[in-house]
DNA sequence: TATGAATGAGCATTCATTCAT
DNA sequence: CATGAATGAATGCTCATTCAT
């Protein structure tokens, strides 16, 4: 019994380890440059344990993706309050992907790497940033259903929009040093003012 | 004399099908899948051809990138009218990308490749997306100018999310089918309601 | 621990057939004919197998060559006798080289490869021959420092013409077929009375 | 007439240009680093004129090779005399060798080109050290009969030995920074020593 | 469960040589 | 005679993946 244990453990402790060690590199090196066996030594594991976990370099790029996902989906719905209004939303969110695009640097970035890039064959699941689209739809449809936002918008395309946006936003701040403070003030104004059902 | 004019003339003719057959495989495949064997190929070279007019893959697809850079440029040229209304203007930018988008189809989307994907080291020309940000910036501070935008916004901040909305709502449009007159009227709307002076 | 082993052994193994098959391939083709692929399949390996145990192509030839430099130098230090006559010693090294030689046949040709061929830019470890004329030069300076030699020469220089000609003379000796006996007799005569201290 | 008269001269041109090209990049950068287009476009050519004197990159190292030769050996003949001591003879000669190459600074280096190097396969004429041991081996024979010299040697060893050690202590002398004076005279004692009957 | 040696298809690039002009 | 664009076999090397231990 006890000896059926240990080894669970050691697998989930592997995964974990392994995990990091993925994040770690895909962050600083991008997916091409970061090798299985890169992966694995930064675990300080064997190059041969990878594949007990991932059967592919792909599926742990994507295990990567998924998590940082979640992640940030816990962070963002953390400061979601349905009751404030569109601008306090708005601001909310941002404020909540930028705390962790901060504690988490490098990640989101590398997570919405170009899935073309990856496999240019397989039919894949939806990007990540497709993804966070379709939620910012949900916002603008609830803002609207509320009727805190304007109806006339199609709000698959005004998600998308969104999501885009930020993430260029975001891309090009790495690069200049815009602050955080007037990246959010802008933003959240622009989106505001866009969404808003018109006086 | 003469005899210099026609290999020239032969080599630009070389140059011209290897470009063609660059951008065919780049849009089709990819950065990654695209071996400068087969681009040579393609264009009914050898592959030794290839190095006669690019040192590098890399060059070969910087230089694609920078043909699908000047031609969608002359695009949008060609439809910018400084005297519209603010929302004309929009309109018309849009329509321009997305009439260049119909007729080169997927060469956008090749072209915004992020580079890190190119090369994992060397610093670089500034991306193409970011270049198009500055564009976008250009036009709200003109505007602004005018007393057609609102002059409180980060001309550089708002450029580059435009720009990051037309991007994602495009790569999104090629998945799914929407109709491109939807997408191009939520655009405008949105982006004119966002950016106008408030009344 | 035990499993540890087995690996290790095989990964020894490994090394020693490319070894062997290093030598047996740059003795027969030279440096520039010889590839790393044809090294691994020689020794019954993958290619890769190869790169898993040097670095470069020319990291294997430089350690052909100090391998044949250890090996040749265990042969003639065994052969030294410091209390024999200067003839007697230069005989004995003679000997001992053709010992090596003819049991070896190629390997110090092969050695001795120029490392300009090899490596047209980097700095390199001091050539093969370079090392042997400077131990020529020190049993140069031991039997002046005896009284056996002339004092007058410059050992540095002596040495290097030592190793010349022995080097050029077995060049030759394996085009033509000049026999081991005579050659050893005539240059051990002639270094013999280059070097000893007149009467 | 005429018209016959000027492409002869223009090929003539040609070729010497393409002579000293050669010359120039086979010493600064050896045989492999060498590509016949450098050496066209050294000599102001079009990259198929190299095609036109020589039928093969070998052919052109060969033909430097062969240059160098005659060229050394007028030097050498220019100095020799037959009345002379054996060291003043050996001292005369081995002054003009550093005369020429100082002359022609890499030139000897590299018209010595282990001919391995040059073309693994193919039966090749003497190489180049091997012709210059022939003439010291006659300057051996022409010494003996006259009684300055030792006859019990063989004098084809012998003069490989000779030629061997001037080779190496070039190539060293252009590694260290040994002054050529203290060279001349350490090897012409050496060799005299060596050589002359004994008493 | 873990290991790391082994693999070989695959890649970007070079260069001696040819040949149409 | 001269040109230089074109060629493609060949090279050194990498890396995702497998498998014997």
């Amino acid at each position: 019994m006890d000896g059926a244990v240990i080894p669970i453990k050691r697998k989930a402790d592997s995964l974990s380890r392994l995990k990091a060690s993925a994040r770690k590199l895909f962050v600083e090196r991008g997916y091409h440059a970061t090798r299985p066996q890169d992966v694995a030594r930064e675990a300080g594991l064997g190059h041969g344990t990878f594949y007990l976990h991932y059967t592919d370099k792909r599926a742990c790029f994507l295990a990567f993706v998924e998590d940082a996902r979640q992640e940030l989906n816990e962070y963002v719905a953390g400061a979601h309050n349905p009751d404030g209004t569109l601008e306090e939303r708005i601001g909310a969110t941002l404020n909540a992907i930028y705390d962790y695009s901060d504690l988490n640097p490098g990640v989101l970035r590398a997570a919405m790497t170009d899935e073309m890039v990856i496999d240019a064959e397989g039919a894949q699941a939806t990007p990540l940033l497709v993804r966070w689209g379709e939620e910012w739809a949900a916002l603008v449809r609830e803002a609207a259903g509320q009727g805190l936002a304007c109806k006339s918008y199609n709000a698959d395309i005004i998600g998308q929009a969104i999501v885009g946006a930020l993430h260029q936003t975001s891309l090009n701040a790495s690069r200049g040093q815009l602050c955080r403070k007037q990246m959010v003030d802008n933003l959240t104004r622009f989106l505001t003012k866009a969404l808003k059902t018109s006086a």
